[in-house]
DNA sequence: AGACACCTGTAT
DNA sequence: ATACAGGTGTCT
């Protein structure tokens, strides 16, 4: 489910909801979810960052704990106020003291089982190897079209799609995301990186921020789990061009759109409007 | 690079 | 009954 404007998007909805706040316990619904690798306390401390890296949620406790988040395709935080009965497929509950005295819920919940917490200590983040080893940060501005070129070419026989969809190229990009910026930048998702020169790759980085830009700002896609911290649906769903559309007429050209497998992920996109090269 | 595994729900 | 879904870790 959740790429880069949607993991952004919760991120900001519980910057808003729970800075600040102190955790007076965890609450461990379903075994397994949970990954506690830490040696020090949670109990009282407080949440004094949310960060995100790449589809990773990180929240910044005291003392160096840490909670680090990956909501993978159906993992969702719902923040309550009032206490209620656990519903199905609720896994971790985590009690909270707000800044001004009252209580409230962070529940993680998760349809599909496949997203994880690690509760650690800051020296341990690169035990986690996905986030170890992310790429950079698409909306970094010091991100650029030569550095963005240098780590495509590393897998020049690959295809754009593949590429753009290796976290350790770049961070952030799943498969909407992917398929609408190649959209964008009119090129094919089969097409080989190596061909790609640099002025290639400064459209293809303009387009990625200009649709992951776009997303923030509609506050993500949501097709159908996707929601933010307060249940809140993202409205990007109305924007796209290619994803979820194959087999109807192209928003540009009026040709009917192709539905491919990519990397072995269903991949959309217009053989008139996106250039295989040559 | 590709296949499969991990899960459950929904659509066909 | 089968296929597929916004992701990624591990194994060929």
């Amino acid at each position: 489910m959740p790429e880069l404007p949607e993991v952004e998007t919760v991120r900001q909805s519980l910057e808003t909801l729970i800075l600040g706040s102190r955790i007076l316990s965890i609450h461990e619904i379903t075994p397994g979810v949970l990954l506690d690798w830490s040696c020090g306390p949670a109990k009282g401390l407080a949440i004094c960052a949310i960060r995100r890296r790449g589809k990773y949620l990180l929240m910044e406790l005291e003392q160096g704990e840490m909670l680090v988040a990956h909501l993978r395709m159906t993992g969702q935080f719902n923040y309550l106020e009032q206490p209620t009965d656990p519903r199905k497929h609720d896994h971790i509950r985590f009690d909270l003291i707000l800044p001004d005295g009252r209580s409230a819920w962070l529940i993680f919940h998760d349809t599909r089982r496949f997203g994880r917490i690690w509760r650690l200590h800051e020296s341990q983040l690169d035990q986690i190897g996905g986030l170890a080893s992310l790429g950079p940060e698409p909306l970094d501005p010091a991100l650029n079209g030569t550095i963005l070129q240098a780590r495509l070419q590393r897998r020049a026989r690959t295809s754009l799609k593949a590429a753009l969809l290796d976290q350790t190229v770049i961070a952030g990009l799943g498969n909407i995301y992917a398929d609408e910026s190649l959209f964008l930048a009119g090129l094919h998702p089969n097409r080989t990186v190596g061909t790609l020169n640099t002025s290639d790759t400064e459209k293809l980085l303009a387009c990625l921020r200009m649709v992951l830009t776009k997303a923030v700002q509609a506050r993500g896609t949501s097709i159908k789990d996707y929601v933010d911290a307060l249940n809140v649906r993202g409205t990007f769903q109305y924007q796209l061009q290619v994803y979820g559309r194959g087999g109807l007429p192209c928003n540009r050209c009026g040709r009917t759109l192709d539905k491919l497998t990519v990397a072995g992920r269903t991949t959309v996109c217009c053989r008139s409007c996106q250039s295989m090269g040559e």
